[in-house]
DNA sequence: TATTTCTTTGCATGTTTGTGCCTCCTTGTT
DNA sequence: AACAAGGAGGCACAAACATGCAAAGAAATA
């Protein structure tokens, strides 16, 4: 990657998220952590962004299309991403469906993580644009606007000729004893599918979703292998750890 | 390969892929590294490209967030689309590949307008998510990250399995008798198969498109029902219509 | 055709740039 | 005050670069 092109990324990335940790774009952009620094003192004192201890911050007034973004980055599914980037190695075949959370986690993926990524939502597949050793599969099917996922049995028989290590599910409805529900019952089909097809499961939750049920059931929670959350009382932990499911909060 | 020509060679790779590497341009075009740092210092002098250690990025703007979408409109290529756009009618089964002139062409679709588009495009799928009445189906396959589009055995099997009224193709490389023509014989061969299973074809090509070849034939000229063009001179206006397409010219 | 002149190219040379690592110093946090 | 995390500056190495030069072509002229 050319140093320009780089200092150009981070710049997209300071606007769109507000403030960046110098550690977590080394990661992101799979160089080391002078290289960033170099980069932020120099984007600095061009003006571009405001260098601050252990990172970086936008500069200047919030642009038009600012509050829009803002409802795209949230810094709480950030930190759910970074938790998650533990359990991806190189050499993987991830499996990633769609959502905001599943999104912000690609984008946070390292540019040189290397293995295949399978995934039926078409910003998904965009975002890895940049990671170029990353092999994208995409599942057609009938695009669901609202989600923007594909589904349908185009989607679910592409997935029945497939298999994958970790399955990152979008989950939008979780109790622990209920399970992970959705409001649309063609998409519980096809992540029941997909979890049918990993031999692991993760599943980034935020807390409002969290003791949420829906209409549609797509597995009981013990299917979940890693649930990543932010803080949760004990005695929550403890109902899904119960389970056998590795829960990971701060 | 003379001098001259391998300069715009350079110009239109930068254009098209917006970085280049000059270690890899030294391979590509089979001359020297010395020879290929030449070049850049000579057409970033004539202001044509921006100069960077170890290559070249494109010029014009800087892709500053939001203003990629400005670069991606192009008045050329807006009134292409214009004009294709007497030929796509409510009810329609539209086939629409990748390209930028045709994620222009999707922009300007009317909102209102009802029917079923198919696409091996992630890119064209996203940017008809507002598009209410329009049934999105979308062919995976394994993404060729250049061009944004999905490719391979699975692409073109799930093609075998369907039909539409207007293939709306991108098209790199077309010569009156040489044919339409594209660099990568992957994305020749789902061309092909997509102009195979339509009914008409049409294709939007910008002058500098106009009499170029490369490897890879997709089909001949006289498979495009309409071919929408710039100005261009009578002659080549009659050499098309003597295949009896129809020409679209301003 | 032969010869001269000019351009283009590749190679050898020393130089500069970009990056990672290391050591020592600074800052923020407990 | 102590301690860990972050940062500055120097060093080292490889990759990329500029420059000069000579050989190979191309173009022009005799």
């Amino acid at each position: 990657m050319l140093k320009q092109e780089r200092q150009q990324t981070i710049i997209d990335i300071v606007n769109e998220e507000h403030k960046v940790i110098a550690s977590d774009l080394s990661r992101r952009l799979s160089v080391s952590e002078d290289t960033i620094r170099r980069d932020l003192k120099e984007l600095d004192s061009q003006g571009v962004i405001k260098r601050v201890h252990s990172g970086a911050l936008r500069k200047g007034p919030p642009v038009q299309d600012f509050s829009t973004r803002r409802e795209i980055f949230n810094e709480t599914k950030s930190n759910l991403a970074n938790k998650a980037l533990h359990y991806i190695e190189d050499d993987m075949v991830l499996l990633i469906d769609g959502g905001t959370t599943n999104l912000q986690l690609v984008h946070q993926l390292p540019l040189s993580l290397k293995g295949t990524v399978i995934t039926n939502s078409p910003p998904i597949a965009m975002a890895l644009s940049n990671h170029n050793e990353i092999e994208v599969i995409m599942i057609g099917g009938t695009l669901f606007k609202q989600s923007m996922v594909n589904l349908g049995i185009d989607t679910y028989e592409a997935l029945s000729t497939m298999r994958a290590d970790l399955y990152i599910m979008g989950v939008y409805n979780i109790d622990p004893e209920i399970g992970i529900s959705i409001p649309r019952s063609s998409e519980a089909l096809i992540k029941r599918k997909m979890a049918s097809i990993s031999t692991e499961v993760l599943a980034m939750v935020t807390n409002d979703k969290l003791d949420t049920v829906s209409n549609h059931i797509v597995c009981p929670t013990d299917h979940l292998t890693y649930l990543i959350t932010e803080n949760v009382h004990p005695d929550i932990k403890r109902l899904y750890e119960k389970q056998g499911i590795t829960l990971i909060d701060s």
